[in-house]
RNA sequence: GGACGCUUAGCUCAGCUGGUUCAGAGCGCCGCCCUUACAAGGCGGAGGUCGUAGGUUCGAUCCCUACAGCGUCCA
């Protein structure tokens, strides 16, 4: 067999393993009765999207989850799949043939969609390809694009269907209008940023009255569509007011002063202006009021011709400046303080959102709601951390209907047709539509100019891609699925909906039993969902592009490798913190691949020098249990400890803790404890044949490790379980993962080992703490009135001569006294280390004294403890027990280390 | 203004729901080492009254209350 390199070299590996995997179909799922289904499905990126951080993130925690269940022996089906991001999209192509010199208005709708379907398939899948990079172990035969054939049938269907029982409506409502893009936007498609601006306290005379209103606004050119004033009912100051008319400046119309809760008796003078077809709370008000709605812009945020003359088409912010100027001219502005507040961006444009009363299509969220809520309440629907099902539920409590439709043409056409007489109806093609219109092929048809939203089909995601509306067994398998992974940010808009959703939709529909699923827990879109954490740079900031902060993970992995990426990202994200990352922290996952290899280097350069037969995939199988000795058995205990808390801290989603479990037992137990106590073996006395066994039990163990850590480093793991045996075809990542065997968990075992490792810690501490250097042999004598302790030393001595570089261990009875010798205590038993002409007398005698005063001090808290009679007789007695105990232990320690440092002087 | 989260070593964070030498890890720092797997490494060491003030309890980093600072979401 070759010998390993000196370090690892991830990208030769990386290039290797993940085309033969996904070549011999080991990423593929398919419908398997005999097995239990365990599917995800990808939050699906944006098709113009690149790689970030936070997929990174994501999609490591879900190749962590899918990776560990497939080799648990559940048929782990993960989908991937991009989201055609209408908005975005439609950005970027225009961007494109702007930079033509021509534009979509130009080009007409229908060669614009073919000019962004040949976008899509030029540039599309390269967020795939990235992904990729990072060793996810997707179902790539099931991936699928929101805008895929089968999911436009699907969003077709949903929409049909609603609309026929009333859950879809079409009315007139203040939306976030980009004047910029002319389309209405969700919620989430805005940002809001603070932003410096003023408040114009602007004043309106009071008919009937010398009186005058002062109203505060953000917004002076809106008053030019004012309806009302209001005040809050219980207001004194203004009591006498309601049911008064005032006039509105510059424009003349009387507007009632009304009385509303909305208002806030605090904020200015605790009078507003309502403008109900500009401000979303002054709508609601309006609605309440049955005020007038006066729409005063265009679509491109122009005033139009419901205002005066002077003002007809002039741009908002230029409008502002005006009516500000008029008002002051004509004595109506009172003052102008600077005022602080967020302003609505538009997330493609940053152009200034205006909310905007237009026709829209809406869903009726309500309805939906309740069951949506139950779920999670009943724990049908479980979220990790827990913490989130309160936002959920006020967001599930306080639901708005859902402005589903938008002004752009990239995306999935509004499924209803308009007759030129104003008819309309929702249909799955237009044939239907004239079914159902009654109407001929004579009378023209119009369809809907407007799309959906793009959230509208990614709601329907879990079943979408899984074939509905067609029913399969694809369906009935892999739905409800098992793990959602994603973002805090969307629990509204992707998680809550695709949980109203499924169990909307997948109602009736066949389950795994082929009969019509009834039950909540068959109807809902997953079990469990994983909220990842935020990825901030080390400053704690959000990465951002404009920061320019955020690595990109292809540099990333070039430099440091996609398991050092994984690796790192995992063992940095604990459930529900966030994440403070900077691409250096990767040195962690490179240094841990590094130790690793060079782990794996080490035994198969002894198990080559050692000859005998190579090992087959067989003989790994079986663990030899021949010739075990202290740190075999030792191990093996540490061994299944880590793969009982891997196993636990991955059921209850603690990725962080399962990384650092197999980190902490690669590293610290098998690398600087096991494999150096295994050299005094393959370097020791005892014959060959016994050796071969050593070998092989520590390639047995190292071969579960491997296994225990591929769903986080596959790449590594499958290179290094390949070197270990004639694998004859198969795969790591289709290997069974370990599972946890009790017999081999030791009690007593760690304890005996503790202890050895203790004594060789004080040897190695008063090495160090003297600056022995490791060239320089030393002698140790033992004192012990444990008999138990001086057996496991007579037995394994060879451990403390190789780990602490000891040549002599000799006991020595009590009443003996070293002269000058270094002295610790080791849980009762005494280790002297004679170093005539070696130690600094002064140095020593303070290292005792450190130590005494440590224990002192423990001795002093718990000699608190125990004088105090509520806690002898209130704490539990095997407590009180320990703790008398303890103290026993700590004074004899202490008495020893005293007389020891006494005899420094002699 | 409301809801939630965070505050532990110089830095970044664990501490899994009150008692084990419980005060930890990684990085950084100091000292000794190229000891035949690994200097991307080994061994040893220094560093914290666990944000503040109360409360519950025999006992609090952990549970409760208030406050401060930071952050996120909602209004």
């Amino acid at each position: 067999m070759q010998e390993l390199p000196k370090a690892y070299t991830p990208k030769e590996v990386e290039e290797k393993w993940y085309p033969a995997w996904e070549a011999n179909g080991h990423f593929h799922a398919e419908v398997h009765p005999g097995k239990t289904p365990y599917t995800i499905v990808i939050p699906p990126p944006n098709v113009t999207g690149i790689l970030t951080m936070g997929h990174v993130l994501n999609n490591t925690i879900q190749d962590i989850l899918i990776r560990w269940k497939r080799m648990q022996g559940f048929e782990a089906c993960w989908i991937p799949g991009t989201d055609h991001a209408g908005i975005a999209t439609q950005n970027v192509v225009e961007k494109a043939l702007a930079r033509e010199g021509t534009n979509r208005h130009q080009l007409g709708r229908e060669k614009f969609v073919e000019r962004v379907w040949e976008w899509k398939g030029q540039y599309g899948d390269r967020i795939v390809q990235q992904l990729r990079k990072l060793g996810v172990s997707c179902d790539w035969r099931r991936e699928r694009f929101t805008m895929d054939e089968g999911l436009s049938e699907a969003v077709k269907e949903v929409f049909v269907r609603m609309y026929d029982r009333g859950l879809i409506y079409r009315g007139k409502y203040i939306v976030n209008w980009c004047p910029f893009h002319q389309t209405a936007l969700s919620d989430d498609e805005v940002d809001y940023t603070e932003s410096s601006g003023n408040l114009w306290h602007i004043r309106y005379s009071i008919d009937g009255t010398n009186e005058f209103a002062v109203v505060a606004t953000t917004r002076p050119e809106t008053m030019l569509g004012d309806t009302a004033i209001a005040v809050h009912p219980k207001d004194e100051r203004y009591k006498k007011l309601i049911g008064k008319q005032a006039t509105l400046p510059l424009v003349g119309r009387k507007i009632p002063i009304i009385a509303d809760e909305f208002v806030d008796i605090q904020f200015g003078t605790g009078m507003v202006k309502v403008t109900p077809a500009h401000d979303p709370n002054d709508f609601l008000m309006g609605q309440r009021h049955e005020l007038p709605q006066i729409n005063i812009f265009d679509e491109s945020a122009h005033l139009n011709e419901s205002v005066p003359k002077q003002y007809e088409g002039l741009d908002r912010f230029e409008c502002r400046k005006q009516v500000v100027k008029d008002l002051e001219a004509q004595k109506f502005l009172v003052k102008v303080e600077p005022h602080l507040h967020n302003v609505g961006k538009c997330y493609r444009c940053q152009t200034v959102i205006e909310p905007y009363l237009s026709d829209q299509w809406f869903v009726k969220m309500k309805p939906l709601a309740a069951p949506a809520l139950r779920v999670v309440h009943e724990g049908k629907v479980r979220f990790h951390p827990q913490r989130w099902e309160k936002v959920y539920e006020h967001w599930m409590t306080n639901i708005r209907d859902w402005c589903i439709s938008r002004q752009i043409w990239w995306g999935h056409r509004i499924p209803v047709y308009y007759t030129p007489d104003g008819n309309f109806t929702a249909a799955r093609n237009e044939a239907e539509a004239r079914t159902r219109l009654g109407i001929d092929g004579s009378v023209p048809l119009r369809q809907d100019d407007d799309v959906l939203d793009t959230w509208f089909s990614s709601w329907l995601w879990p079943f979408s891609t899984l074939g509905w509306p067609k029913d399969n067994a694809d369906l009935r398998y892999f739905n409800p699925t098992d793990t959602l992974v994603t973002g805090p940010d969307i629990i509204f808009f992707w998680v809550a909906r695709m949980i109203m959703a499924n169990l909307e939709f997948m109602k009736g529909e066949p389950g795994s039993d082929g009969k019509p699923r009834r039950k909540e827990e068959n109807l809902i879109p997953f079990r469990d969902v994983y909220f990842t954490s935020i990825i901030r740079d080390a400053q704690g900031r959000k990465m951002s592009k404009s920061l320019g902060n955020s690595p990109d993970p292809l540099d990333v992995i070039n430099e440091y490798g996609a398991d050092a990426l994984r690796f790192t990202i995992a063992y940095l994200a604990p459930l529900g913190q966030d994440v403070l990352f900077s691409s250096e922290k990767c040195e962690i996952g490179r240094n841990f691949a590094n130790k690793l290899w060079n782990a794996g280097r080490f035994l198969l350069m002894n198990k080559a020098e050692l000859g005998g037969p190579t090992e087959t995939q067989s003989d790994l199988v079986a663990l030899p249990t021949e010739h075990l000795d202290l740190a075999d058995r030792w191990i093996l205990s540490r061994l299944n400890h880590a793969i009982r808390d891997f196993d636990t801290s991955l059921n209850a989603f603690h990725v962080n803790e399962a990384t650092k479990i197999i980190y902490d037992f690669i590293w610290h137990d098998f690398c600087d404890w096991y494999i150096e106590l295994a050299k005094t073996r393959f370097y020791g006395e005892e014959p060959v044949e016994v050796k071969r066994v050593v070998i092989s039990r520590a390639l047995w163990v190292f071969d579960r490790a491997l296994r225990l850590l591929h769903p986080v480093m596959p790449f590594i793991s499958e290179e290094l379980w390949q070197h270990l045996a004639d694998r004859n075809g198969a795969s790591l990542m289709r290997s069974e993962f370990p599972t946890l065997d009790e017999k081999w968990i030791d009690g007593r075992t760690e304890e005996d080992m503790a202890f050895v490792q203790n004594v060789i810690s004080a040897v190695r501490n008063i090495r160090g703490e003297n600056n022995i250097p490791p060239s320089r042999e030393i002698a140790v004598l033992i004192r012990s009135g444990n008999p138990g302790n001086l057996a496991v030393f007579a037995t394994y001595e060879k451990y403390l001569k190789k780990l602490a570089r000891v040549s002599s261990i000799e006991t020595i009875e009590s009443g003996v006294k070293p002269k000058l010798a270094s002295s610790a205590v080791v849980q009762g038993t005494e280790v002297f280390v004679p170093l005539e002409g070696l130690i600094d007398p002064g140095a020593e005698r303070a290292r005792l004294e450190k130590e005494i005063a440590r224990l002192e001090s423990a001795v002093e808290g718990i000699r608190k403890k125990l004088s105090n009679s509520q806690f002898v007789d209130r704490a539990p007695q095997e407590v009180v027990q320990k703790e008398r105990e303890k103290m026993e232990n700590f004074h004899s320690s202490i008495d020893k280390l005293r007389l020891n440092m006494e005899q420094l002087d002699a």
